[in-house]
DNA sequence: GTCTATATCTAGATAGAC
DNA sequence: GTCTATCTAGATATAGAC
């Protein structure tokens, strides 16, 4: 692996603008989105991949010199956008922790193709050998330590009951963001997941407040 | 498709036993649960479970017709198994329907390969081409039927509080076991599948409770 | 930066021998 | 019931022209 593969190229980023390069670069990443959602990473092809974008392979292994690249920098783009948005600030309180996974769930309600994505890939991760077994592990540990830390937070603010677990409690809230997310995946018209999620987390609140 | 293909054929049960075609035929649905745990169900190989099992490919296909064949076959399969053993009696009450929702994650604990199959294929079943898309959803459907009904006997009978969505209810339980199989699959040893499911359960009972 | 061409491998399915 | 052989199709990756 080299140093400067399968990321940005530098010429197109010369003179601080973004060169078409970066469009081209974009649009197969969108475009590995939706097929990671159908295929999974295992079944997906470069050469569809290629094609829906309008390129042929040999033109996307420019960009991206290996298929498990691709994955990689999907995946990482994913982190840049979501979780700079929705887990950058520490929440203030357990309810505002809770608002923000609220919002969160109304912003994936518009992308079903990446809730999706996220669905498969996380399942197939579960295999230790899968590229992005490692990914995943840390992304569980990253929103866990996020959650837990804004209950243990509420916890000394008096917000909270002190017998809270934050760490088991944390848990059960990505189980049932995750939970949610498959099964509106295999039926997108038939519940609000971002109201399934706010009734579930505003009797959460009610059991644990102090 | 003809009648008798995919299914066990007619000869293996002359005069009532099971001849050695069946305990083959076991031990291919059983490789092909190993493959799909780890693979999902596009980028499995039929080649490479038949190697598994010790025959050849064109060995697997004479006793399943297609790949598409052979995953229907392993999911009737797991409902015979499964759906009779848990879900075949109506529960009493609310707290009887939880406590075999507790002991299936606990069965389910001790079998990692069928717990990666399902969160894979039900992820991949999102898509609403995939061959097993039908499936999940009839499999929801039911679940969710079966959950509810107990929660809405459990109104009936003056053990719930009366304003107890049942089906949005039901729809949450799923999502958390769905959820912490999810998890518990990146690392069966990090956390008691069984036990979290069990203190959701509890503090939902009591929440419920009239 | 993208193309064509190619090397190498593996896929699912069918046909027919035993 | 299982094997070998074969067909067609598609995969990833590399090399080199433009």
């Amino acid at each position: 692996m080299e140093a400067n593969q399968g990321r940005r190229p530098r010429t197109s980023r010369a003179r601080g603008g973004y060169a078409v390069g970066d469009e081209r670069r974009t649009r197969i990443l969108d475009a590995a989105v939706e097929h990671y959602a159908q295929w999974g990473f295992h079944a997906s092809s470069l050469a569809r991949i290629a094609k829906d974008v309008g390129v042929t392979q040999g033109g996307l292994l420019h960009h991206f010199r290996s298929k498990e690249d691709l994955l990689v920098s999907v995946l990482e783009r994913s982190d840049e956008q979501d979780v700079e948005r929705f887990f950058a600030a520490e929440p203030a309180s357990a309810a505002d922790c809770f608002r923000t996974l609220v919002d969160l769930a109304a912003h994936n309600a518009g992308r079903p193709g990446r809730v999706r994505m996220f669905n498969v890939l996380a399942a197939e991760a579960g295999s230790p050998g899968h590229p992005a077994h490692a990914y995943f592990e840390r992304r569980y540990r990253d929103v866990l330590d996020h959650v837990s830390g804004a209950l243990r937070r509420g916890v000394d603010s008096g917000e909270l009951r002190p017998d809270t677990d934050g760490e088991q409690t944390a848990r059960e809230i990505a189980a049932v963001m995750d939970g949610l997310q498959l099964q509106w995946a295999l039926d997108t018209t038939g519940f609000d997941m971002a109201e399934r999620l706010r009734a579930y987390l505003d009797r959460l609140l009610r059991v644990l407040a102090a």
